[in-house]
DNA sequence: AAGTTTTTATGAACATGCTCATTTTATTCT
DNA sequence: AGAATAAAATGAGCATGTTCATAAAAACTT
């Protein structure tokens, strides 16, 4: 059980490097799953040994670079950041770990994290979703005042489709830096914020009227 | 030219038929084209020279829904409502003319309608989208006051974002009458006027400080 | 080291959306 | 009506994501 798990690391990195160069290439569509194994000089069937699906692979890139823009943002100190800062370097990071990839990440989140996925059995897709949100309700909760309440779901799924919002715009965003879509992420993230505030006020006013 | 049109016109029925019994029976995924040409009583191919493709034969359902939708909605005279309960009427009355396609519309909305999706040439898909929001904006403009700025294109962006979401959460959504869409649908509606109305605001102090 | 078991790789085969050359049917022309 | 032309239907065939029985390789046992 040595030499075997080096191996198979190695090969599924292997997968990993000719995904993310075909990918860039010629773009996901258009990179057959035989394209994939001969740049990894690997049989077609055994990417699906390591992979359950083209879309699982692709997934498993914008993953680890997500992963990663979440370490930065955690180990960043941020003082004196209001909530609406903090929520937008969250994604804004996230962003630019997703930049190498920005050319196929729009065929990726469309089919595993759309909101209308079919439930694909606790994969990848719901990680990074959960880890996404779980993250955004902590820098809620850092940031709020007591009396705030917890977003309810229907209002991080609301999140969740703005940022889905953000990121398909920005995949397509032909704006020098893409400051087009850090634009709308600020515009979302005012909304939520503002919707966030408004529910506050509501339930303060409702506990002393 | 008499013959021909006819039967053409029957087929297409036939299809669109076949194709609403499949897809709500055995859902859009499972159903195969050779399935909807067999029920229709055509060959495989036939159907392609009737649909550019699967999706798009789906989307054709959901179209005539929604268009049927637009006319109840455009018929539908209403006197003192305000801009949020009349875009909330016209989510609403879709929603309602789509109930028939519950089963399938997350299927044919996540590939074709999602901001991710790659322009599919002027196909059904953006007809579709560009009529949902031109109506929008009539909307906007018959309720708003004249100070207020038009939707920019990115407001338009999170409008349409926001509106996918209510879809996809009504797809999925096991409350009895559907009501917990239309509180989300009633949320995001409330967060997308606020917004207009803030942006007048912003405009007028700019106007006349 | 030889045998046994577990893990991994392989590529032929399958399912399915879709294409296209061919055939069938309808329409028009004379 | 019969020939010529246009429209439509057909189903074999293709491309590609995925599966699976089989083979090769590695790990473990004695």
């Amino acid at each position: 059980m040595r030499v075997t798990a080096e191996t198979k690391r190695e090969t599924r990195q292997r997968i990993l490097d000719a995904a993310h160069k075909l990918f860039c290439g010629k773009g996901f569509q258009k990179t057959t799953t035989r394209d994939l194994a001969a740049e990894a000089s690997i049989a077609t069937g055994t990417l699906f040994n390591y992979f359950p699906s083209k879309e699982h692979l692709a997934l498993a890139i914008v993953d680890s670079s997500l992963e990663a823009a979440g370490k930065e943002f955690a180990e960043l100190r941020r003082e004196g950041e209001s909530l609406e800062e903090a929520l937008f370097a969250h994604v804004a990071i996230g962003l630019r770990h997703l930049r190498p990839h920005r050319g196929y990440v729009g065929d990726v989140v469309e089919s595993t994290l759309s909101p209308f996925a079919r439930p694909s059995g606790e994969g990848t897709a719901d990680c990074l979703r959960v880890r996404h949100l779980e993250t955004v309700c902590a820098i809620i909760e850092q940031h709020a005042s007591p009396s705030t309440p917890l977003p309810s779901a229907v209002t991080m799924h609301l999140y969740w489709t703005m940022y889905l919002g953000v990121l398909a715009y920005w995949a397509k965003d032909e704006s020098p830096n893409h400051e087009d879509a850090l634009v709308l992420l600020d515009q979302a993230l005012r909304l939520f914020v503002g919707s966030l505030e408004a529910n506050r006020l509501a339930v303060e006013s409702n506990h002393a009227p």
